[in-house]
RNA sequence: GCGGAUGUAGCUCAGUAGGUUAGAGCGCUGGAUUGUGGCUCCGGAGGCCGUGGGUUCGAGACCCAUCAUUCGCCCCA
C-alpha cells in the first residue's frame, strides 16, 4: 500500500508553533497600531458571490486566478482573493446608517491560483484599512501616515524603506495633455512606467518610443526624458506644475511632513496596476538590497460601491501581506526572539504528580500558563523537552519542595536557580514576562 | 501560461570515469548519569537515491517523461 503524502497543497503553508508565533506578532503588532488611530475590526464570509467580483474590470483576472466552484444548491462562488469587494458590498449594505468617516480593519486569509514564487503564497494573509468618507486629502495622509506607523512598530528606521506616493489624476493629465497619447497608448504607457525598473534605460526609451505615434516620436522621447529625470515635483516640466492634481500632491507631503513622515518621496512611474484607484496611491518599498521590492501599498479608491446602486463614498485604503512584512523583517534582522505563551514547565520528580498537579492549578489560578510533565519519566528527559518548547521556566516539584511549599525555579536561558515560595515564584514569573514582551 | 535551477537520511550536503552491502556532519534516540538540559564518551534507529519509463551485463549517476521545490517572466485585485 501507498501512504498518504505529508506535503502541503501548493502554494498553502504549515504554522508549526514557532511559525505562527511569527505571524501572530506581525498580527498583534499590526492590531495594535490601526487601533490606536481608530479603526475598528470586522471580517466578511470566507465565501462570495461570483458576480462581485466579475462585477469589477479584469474579468480575465477573476476567471483564471480565483477559486471558483458551483455549491450544491448550484450558485457559483469564489474563495475571497482579496477584501475589498467584500468590503464594499458591507458598507454599501448600510450605505445611509454608518457613521462616518468609517474605519474599518480586517486581518484574514485570501487564495488566489497562481504561480507560487518569492514572497508570493496561494494562501495569504493581509491586514485591510480602510477610511469611508473623506473626500479631501486628509484621508490619504491619515492612511499613508499609519503605514509609516505600522513600518516603525516593527522597529524599522526610516533608512529600511520609503514611501512611494504617485497621483492617478496626474498621470491621466500626464498622459493626455503632456504627452498627447490617446487613452489605448496611455495604458501601454502607464504599463510599461510601471516595469521601468525591471528593464535597462536603453529598453525603456526604445519600447516607449513604440508606443507614440512615428511624427511625435521624438518630442514624445524628451518629454519622457523630462519626467523620469524628475526627482522631486519642482523639477517636473512647470506645465504640469499649474494642474491640480500636483498642487493635491504638494498639499499631501506637507501634511506629511507635519505627521513626522520623512521618508515619502514623489514617483511618477509608480502605477498599482489600474484598476480602481482614482487618486493618490503609494507603496512602501523595502531598501535593503536583496529585498528592494514593494512590501505593500494603497491609494484612493472612490467609486467601488456604487457598483451597488448607492451613492458613491470617497475611500482610501491599504493592504499590507504577512508575507512581505515577514521578508523585510528578517531581512532587516528586526524579528525579535519570540517565546510560546507557556510561561513554565513543571518537572516532576519522583512519585508526586498529585501535589505537582494541585501546584499548577494554584499557578493557573494567577494567571500563569503552566504545562506539566505527566509521563514519569527520568528528569533530564522533561527538561530537554521544555528547553526544545522554548520555555522560559522550570518549575521542580518533589517530596521536599511539597512538603516544605517551596519550590525550585530553574530559567532555563542562563541556569539560574532559586527556591521561592508561592508568592514569590508567581511573582518572579509575571515579571519577567512582562519585560520579555514589551522589548 | 512561459523560461532557468534543483530533487540522495528529519536538516545541510558528499557520492569520483556507470561497477558489489549508499556515506558524512548536524539532528533524533538509548546508555554512561534513579533530583537537573547544553559539554564529553559509547551504542542505536532512520534511505522504493522525488516518481514512472528507457539505455546497459550493471543506473543514485546517462536519456525521456512526470511531479515537486525554487528563482525569474506574465500578472499582481
Amino acid at each position: 500500500m501507498s501512504y498518504l503524502s505529508t506535503q502541503n497543497y501548493k502554494g498553502a503553508r504549515d504554522y508549526y508553533p514557532e511559525d505562527k508565533r511569527v505571524q501572530n506578532y506581525i498580527f498583534t503588532t499590526w492590531r495594535k497600531v490601526v487601533e490606536s488611530y481608530g479603526y475598528e475590526e470586522y471580517i466578511t464570509p470566507l465565501l462570495e458571490s461570483y458576480d462581485i467580483y466579475a462585477a469589477k474590470t479584469g474579468q480575465e483576472i477573476v476567471n483564471e486566478q480565483t477559486y471558483s466552484f458551483t455549491d450544491r444548491g448550484g450558485r457559483p462562488v469564489v474563495v475571497r482573493p482579496e477584501m475589498t469587494p467584500g468590503l464594499a458590498r458591507m458598507v454599501a449594505a448600510r450605505r445611509q446608517e454608518l457613521a462616518y468617516p468609517a474605519r474599518l480593519y480586517s486581518i484574514a486569509n485570501y487564495m488566489r491560483y497562481e504561480r507560487p514564487q518569492k514572497g508570493r503564497e496561494r494562501e495569504f494573509w493581509q491586514l485591510n484599512v480602510d477610511i469611508f468618507g473623506v473626500s479631501t486629502i486628509d484621508g490619504d495622509v491619515e492612511i499613508i501616515a499609519m503605514a509609516d506607523q505600522l513600518m516603525k512598530a516593527f522597529r524599522a528606521s526610516e533608512k529600511m524603506y520609503t514611501i512611494k506616493i504617485n497621483s492617478r489624476k496626474l498621470i491621466n493629465a500626464v498622459m493626455a495633455d503632456y504627452l498627447e497619447l490617446d487613452i489605448m497608448q496611455s495604458q501601454l504607457m502607464i504599463k510599461l512606467f510601471d516595469r521601468k525598473d525591471k528593464m535597462t534605460p536603453e529598453e525603456f526609451r526604445d519600447q516607449a518610443a513604440a508606443i507614440f505615434d512615428t511624427d511625435k516620436t521624438e518630442v514624445g522621447l524628451k518629454h519622457i526624458a523630462k519626467l523620469v529625470g524628475a526627482k522631486t515635483m519642482q523639477e517636473l516640466p512647470p506645465s504640469l506644475l499649474e494642474t491640480s492634481a500636483i498642487k493635491e500632491v504638494q498639499a499631501l507631503f506637507t501634511l506629511l511632513r507635519e505627521r513626522g513622515v520623512h521618508n515619502a518621496i514623489f514617483d511618477i512611474t509608480l502605477m498599482r496596476g489600474f484598476d480602481y484607484y482614482t487618486d493618490i496611491v503609494f507603496e512602501v518599498f523595502d531598501t535593503h538590497p536583496e529585498n528592494n521590492r514593494a512590501i505593500f501599498g494603497g491609494g484612493r479608491y472612490d467609486g467601488l460601491i456604487s457598483l451597488f446602486g448607492v451613492e458613491p463614498l470617497p475611500t482610501v485604503g491599504m493592504a499590507p501581506g504577512a508575507t512581505m512584512m515577514e521578508e523585510f523583517l528578517r531581512a532587516h534582522k528586526l524579528l525579535p526572539e519570540l517565546r510560546p505563551a507557556t510561561d513554565a514547565y513543571i518537572v516532576v520528580l519522583g512519585d508526586t504528580l498529585a501535589g505537582a498537579q494541585k501546584l499548577a492549578k494554584r499557578l493557573r489560578d494567577e494567571e500563569v500558563n503552566v504545562a506539566i510533565d505527566i509521563t514519569g519519566r527520568k528528569l533530564d528527559k522533561q527538561i530537554k523537552a521544555a528547553v526544545k518548547m522554548k520555555i522560559p521556566f522550570l518549575i521542580f516539584v518533589g517530596e521536599e519542595e511539597l512538603k516544605a511549599e517551596r519550590y525550585t525555579l530553574k530559567y532555563t536561558e542562563n541556569s539560574a536557580e532559586h527556591k521561592f515560595g508561592f508568592e514569590r515564584l508567581v511573582a518572579t514569573i509575571t515579571d519577567h514576562r512582562v519585560k520579555d514582551t514589551d522589548i
